[in-house]
DNA sequence: TCTTTAATATGACAAATATCATATTTTTAA
DNA sequence: TTAAAAATATGATATTTGTCATATTAAAGA
């Protein structure tokens, strides 16, 4: 069982306000997780009962709507914590979390993490904070969905992979998604989405190779995006 | 200058966690403030440095997007409060606050608040509730404004606009919005609005008295929202 | 009250986007 | 390795939605 004390990912979660007794105690009753590719994590409607830490990999957070389809709500990625705001609003979680790619995840038991609520003031400030960018974000993101065309969307999207999650050796987007999960993210149709990559890989704004896409013309793609 | 203790409001908020001492010592740092219709409370980008209680009375909460069109991300009316968000980042407000009718709001310093964080962990809590349901709101919303088509969203809005704030006697809805404003909650052109609006009109959904509107058939409304 | 301005309404049309069909390529698994 | 399945691609077309023009009505001021 590796020890939190010494995990580097923590430093860039909330938990960074854990002291070292905390940490040791977290160590105990933590369970550590390998998640393949495709894998879910937790379902949309289930009592998680405590929150995952991701020591690495990339997972999508979807949300069934209405006519079936999933919508991407976000990403997320090393560093950061699943879980938070079903385990505070003491609810099942809204969104499902799937694994993009392989993944190492921590659980963090309920019962442990409400005790560093009442004990530790800079984690509960630290999750606050979290939260609060995720309000936000989520409000750009609304406006976005309802005032920009699928295209500004499309652009705006592939320069948020470039910037939040980088690039391979060949400058190809690091984060791989398929063109259906591209579109659920941008809140397209797949089809208008594939119609649109191949617009911009013809305008010479990206290039396209199977799944990678590299972005050639950063600026031109800004301009797109507003 | 009406006391905090004997406010009923505050039941309804995170404040209602403060004891009895902490609401003396507000009352006295808090100032109340009359809003008339169409003042704007706080703009997007503003430092506010500190939170507003809504004591009576409903506002907007909206976002400028990049086409220059304002979009309506939420409605807040008595007993709720805003500015948390922003409070909580220590960033300017992401939102434009602006009264839809006369409201009463207290205002209270960053400093005083701050304070409950620390001393108050039921409070703590409860800013921390409040600000997650608003995140499952808002990843609602974003699912339907991607998913779902403009008469679908209408139908909803409509509907929401009744179950939450309800209606007068005459049966219309209590909170008025102009067409404009209504198109920029579902996120559409004016003229959409307008013409989904006499749309169902003609079908015998709802009735138009100028701004007035009722819902005739909730349980069709329903279907059409999905 | 009258005049001016803003809001609502509606038609005509254009643009954006979705849907359906089908081909091609890639991936998966037998 | 090969067959089957899934993902990607693209054309044709339908539908939705936005834009512009222009009435009509309601609201606000002088």
């Amino acid at each position: 069982m590796s020890k939190c004390e010494q995990c580097i990912v923590r430093e860039f979660s909330s938990l960074k306000a854990l002291t070292k007794d905390e940490l040791v105690k977290l160590s105990d009753c933590k369970t550590s997780h390998i998640i393949k590719k495709g894998e879910v994590i937790f379902e949309e409607g289930e009592n998680v009962n405590g929150i995952y830490c991701i020591k690495d990999g990339i997972c999508k957070l979807t949300k069934l709507s209405a006519n079936g389809k999933d919508h991407i709500v976000k990403l997320v990625t090393k560093g950061e914590l699943l879980g938070q705001r079903s385990m505070i609003s003491d609810e099942p979680v809204n969104l499902s979390a799937v694994a993009l790619e392989d993944m190492q995840v921590c659980f963090i038991p309920k019962s442990e993490v409400m005790g560093y609520f009442d004990k530790n003031n800079q984690f509960s400030m630290n999750v606050m904070k979290t939260i609060c960018g995720d309000l936000k974000d989520a409000d750009d993101h609304m406006v976005n969905l309802a005032q920009k065309t699928v295209k500004e969307r499309l652009a705006e999207t592939l320069l948020y992979l470039n910037d939040t999650f980088g690039k391979n050796e060949d400058n190809s987007l690091k984060v791989q998604l398929s063109r259906d999960e591209l579109a659920s993210m941008i809140g397209t149709a797949t089809e208008s989405c594939i119609r649109l990559l191949s617009d911009f890989n013809k305008l010479g704004l990206i290039e396209l190779n199977g799944k990678k896409i590299v972005l050639k013309d950063i600026n031109a793609l800004k301009k797109l995006a507003d």
